[in-house]
DNA sequence: ACCTGAACACCGTTCAAGT
DNA sequence: ACCTGAACACCGTTCAAGT
């Protein structure tokens, strides 16, 4: 497992193969079948490890609101420092590393005072934003394979978004300007304050 | 691009490939080239087209929490129909279509009064919330073909989760009956209006 | 019980050659 | 300007044969 995590986190998603993974374990691509199913399975399994080492310790002593940010900042960081992971999750959504992040959410919604019948939706539209923006990352990492690539690629896709007809296009127009600057973990911090903000007023 | 959407809505995600679209079309995979630059561009091309046909009529007439409802339902209903769309969604969130989704919350979050340095967050909340579920979308498609495959495996889902340890997994365990009886399409816009509401109070 | 590695059945993509 | 289709460089997966 740690072979193919470290094999994801120098070549991305597209550098895992059973070849590659068989090479640098010196033995043989067929071996690896021994151990696990399919392909799936593998990611899964190193998608699962990744996700477990950044789970915030002792989340008992925080109130239920910065509980749940403590475990988005937790997801967050996964992924930020795994973008391959980001692929996985939104990908998979019934492997057992998003059904660890929906128990500690649900939780927290519990904790929160959520009436019952809004439970299952709070903790879930958190994990689907949770999970949409792993498959932002995720794409980006597949596409450029540093931070300052990802700020060119940003200002790339700023620049065409000014460009844009602005009577056909007015927010985008307005907004591209930010596109370069602005904090991912922020704006992920931010829509889950939203989320909560919303929950908040739903009970 | 009609004849992929075909071979997508049929086959699904993994059958298209360039041989099968030569084939369908009576010509060389080699031709399909010279129209587009590769499978991404293809795949794009043709998400572009579905979501476009999904598309609200004159939102102009609805109050801005009725057009990001009336936005929603048809980003919803687009990859419902078309569940390889949300694949290529959630995989791609650069393309036209994310930018045209983008453009048209973003539009009502303005009308909403967001105020200026809350727009681009709140715009973007919703979209990453949608693409969460497009991922959730993508995966559910990939796996089974129709919606009694599907009502099957949620049920062996929600029985694999009862059976987890309820001391561990307390939440999971309380909410697996909710599963295979739950309404994606409500739940999705039960996310939606608590996203809604949490930007109604950051006003 | 676990490993080997050739073989199978595919892919996306390219490109000289055609019309 | 557009099409053909063989060829290239890969994949994931299987499986008889080994230790």
């Amino acid at each position: 497992m740690q072979a193919a995590i470290d094999i994801l986190d120098e070549e991305g998603d597209a550098g895992l193969t059973f070849r590659a993974l068989a090479a640098r374990l010196a033995t043989g691509s067929g071996a690896i079948y021994w151990h696990v199913a399919d392909k799936d399975e593998l990611l899964a399994a190193a998608t699962d490890q990744v996700i477990v080492r950044f789970e915030p310790q002792d989340v008992e002593r925080l109130s239920p609101q910065e509980a749940i940010r403590a475990l988005s900042q937790g997801v967050f960081d996964a992924i930020d420092s795994h973008p391959w992971a980001g692929a996985q999750l939104s990908g998979n959504p019934f492997q057992y590393a998003v059904l660890r992040i929906l128990e500690g959410l649900g939780t927290q919604v519990v904790a929160l005072g959520v009436p019952e019948r809004g439970r299952f939706n709070a903790a879930t539209a958190l994990l689907s934003f949770m999970l949409g923006l792993a498959a932002q990352y995720a794409v980006a990492s597949r596409h450029f394979r540093d931070a300052s690539d990802r700020a060119t690629a940003l200002r790339a896709v700023a620049a065409k978004w000014v460009e844009l007809d602005p009577e056909q296009h007015p927010f985008i127009h307005h907004v591209a300007p930010l596109l370069p600057e602005h904090d991912d973990r922020e704006q992920f911090m931010a829509g889950i304050d939203l989320i909560l903000a919303g929950i908040d007023t739903s009970r």
